[in-house]
DNA sequence: CTGAAAGCGCTTACAG
DNA sequence: CTGAAAGCGCTTACAG
């Protein structure tokens, strides 16, 4: 019943619980053939090893704390899926907090994970957030920290973000290669980074084109289904609507396009569409929504990797933190896709 | 730099480590002015409880260990994210381990969890374990084994299951109710016990109902966007064709949709459709999908409550473990309206 | 290549 | 109500 220890094992085969240690964590000074009876009797005896002790000890856990707004949201899911996988590989547990997007969970969150003494911090903030003093102790640790998604003005730390303003280009140059000439734009709140940097991407995308930027075909919208429904009727009843709108956003996508479906003209497959961010919908909504995929699981890797390259190294002569940006993917489907328009028999 | 230990709150406060721990644990045998000041002097110092020693001590760790096939299945998002709602509520800390649906992880799943000491172990079997050696150590051990939406034959421990028979006997009974009167149904392979129990409330709804089971209106698919679409074409082909269709999952009737939609005839609208499971596309796709939800976050929830009862009761009287079915809940969206038949002008 | 010994930071019966 | 002491199961400098 008792658990098995490294002690009961040196008494089976007359040894020290020093030398089993070291013949199990296969310290280099120990036999070959040592090594090989230890084991031996280690699976005989059913051990297993004790992390807690262990820990306590030698001061590392083999576990990451990864704080998060919430796993029920997919695209945290998908980051926690890459973060999990990599962390396995190198012998590593994911201890799991959630902050629900509240201030006062994050701060609990990082407390709790610095009590159960994380060898690193992986960690999204929540949108609450304006000021990072919790995170000022993880940094007096020593502990690494790495954000992904979401940072914060002044933490000077590694994080893994994606492109924004890049895959906002590849959306609009995409259109215009479809050969849609007025595209519209709608965005979310200017004062949130990745919102601003897609209406940059669409801007610059258009001016790279030697298109004109209408003021006209830019909207500000909430970022909701709903937002983006409203954005697309005012866009649709312009003088000189456009044919084609890029939405900062999958919901917003979505919205316009319901607003498209209900208007007389046009149907859909008469006016471009792409949405950001390959939402769980986007495939199977009609027609299927080209948008841009932010690769959520390699987001994930990639936080998990720098945190193995940080604990390895040790301390490392200060190097600034690395800032890993990441490509936005193009997926292409049905509502981007142009129309040839039915030759007319011109004569 | 270093941490602060309850030893340097000992010496600070002239007193031993063994009275400031049980200050800080509340021990009803310290006085409150004690207490007071204990807590006081270790929020001056900083001071982070160390759960490594204390477990290695105590023999708790506080800690809950979910095994999951895969953070990135929305499903499993949303079950964690309500063990780890309660788990947080109570003390306690989620750590993770991915499966990947294969067994050999699951295996080596279970012995990580038992090395870092887990309270307790709250999974979902993967697709490919059809035997469960590997949890007899955990029984073993006497460490609370709760499993949720996926049991095992044989492996008699508490679970969270959904109560899929009667979520396919309401989402037909909703059919019926609309007024269809020819209600197919694709099912998927029958040796998952899911949609065999799918399979039955389906024909018991009907039965209840006095309506005849036609066997020609039940097909078997496999689950996935592409057969439910030929599943949907063949029963649209039928001599005398169904009036709707119970899915018993949102992929296959978004396939069905699919299907319906290329066909001649019915029109989406004329023909009712249910799907099963509340998908995180059901509500966005065209027309919105009637489906079953299966409650997951709740079901997350309960796992972590059977656990909390587990862990306090300690060594009841050995009552048989504990299964919860949660009770499905009806979607109703535009996928199943009947419309009314148009007046026709008879005199 | 192996052993003896100390100690990581707590908790907890035992005494008083 | 508080203290002295042992010990949870490991790891690791130090010695040989």
């Amino acid at each position: 019943m008792a658990r098995t220890t490294i002690h009961d094992i040196a008494k089976e085969l007359h040894t020290t619980a020093a030398t089993v240690s070291r013949a199990l964590n296969d310290h280099p000074s120990i036999s070959a053939a040592t090594k090989e009876t230890v084991k031996a009797t280690a699976l005989r005896l059913n051990y297993q090893h004790n992390r807690a002790a262990s820990s306590l000890r030698s001061g590392k856990t083999y576990v990451i704390g990864v704080l998060i707004p919430s796993a029920e949201v997919s695209f945290f899911g998908s980051v926690i899926h890459g973060i999990e996988k990599i962390a396995k590989s190198q012998g590593y547990n994911v201890l799991l907090f959630q902050t629900n997007e509240q201030y006062e969970d994050e701060v609990q969150g990082v407390q709790t994970l610095l009590q159960s003494n994380v060898d690193g911090i992986i960690a999204s903030i929540s949108k609450e957030t304006i000021q990072y003093d919790h995170f000022l102790e993880v940094k007096r640790r020593d502990i690494p920290l790495i954000l992904f998604d979401r940072s914060l003005e002044g933490l000077d730390v590694p994080s893994v973000m994606i492109n924004d303003y890049k895959g906002a280009f590849m959306a609009t140059e995409h259109l215009i290669e479809q050969g849609f000439t007025r595209i519209a734009h709608i965005s979310g709140p200017q004062h949130i980074s990745i919102f601003h940097e897609r209406l940059k991407g669409y801007v610059d995308a258009l001016a790279a084109h030697g298109m004109k930027i209408d003021g006209d075909l830019i909207m500000y919208g909430k970022v909701t289904i709903d937002s983006g429904r409203t954005c697309a009727e005012q866009l649709l009843q312009l003088p000189s609507p456009p044919d084609a709108i890029f939405a900062a956003e999958d919901f917003t996508a979505l919205g316009a396009l319901q607003a498209i479906k209900e208007s007389k003209w046009p149907k859909p497959g008469q006016i471009g569409l792409v949405g950001f961010a390959n939402e769980a919908f986007s495939a199977y909504i009609t027609p299927s929504l080209t948008t841009i995929d932010q690769q959520t699981a390699l987001m994930g890797e990639e936080a998990a990797k720098i945190f193995m390259d940080l604990s390895q190294k040790g301390k490392k002569p200060d190097l600034p933190p690395q800032k890993i940006v990441l490509e936005p993917l193009l997926v292409q489907r049905e509502s981007s896709i142009k129309r040839k328009p039915k030759k007319k028999s011109i004569p």
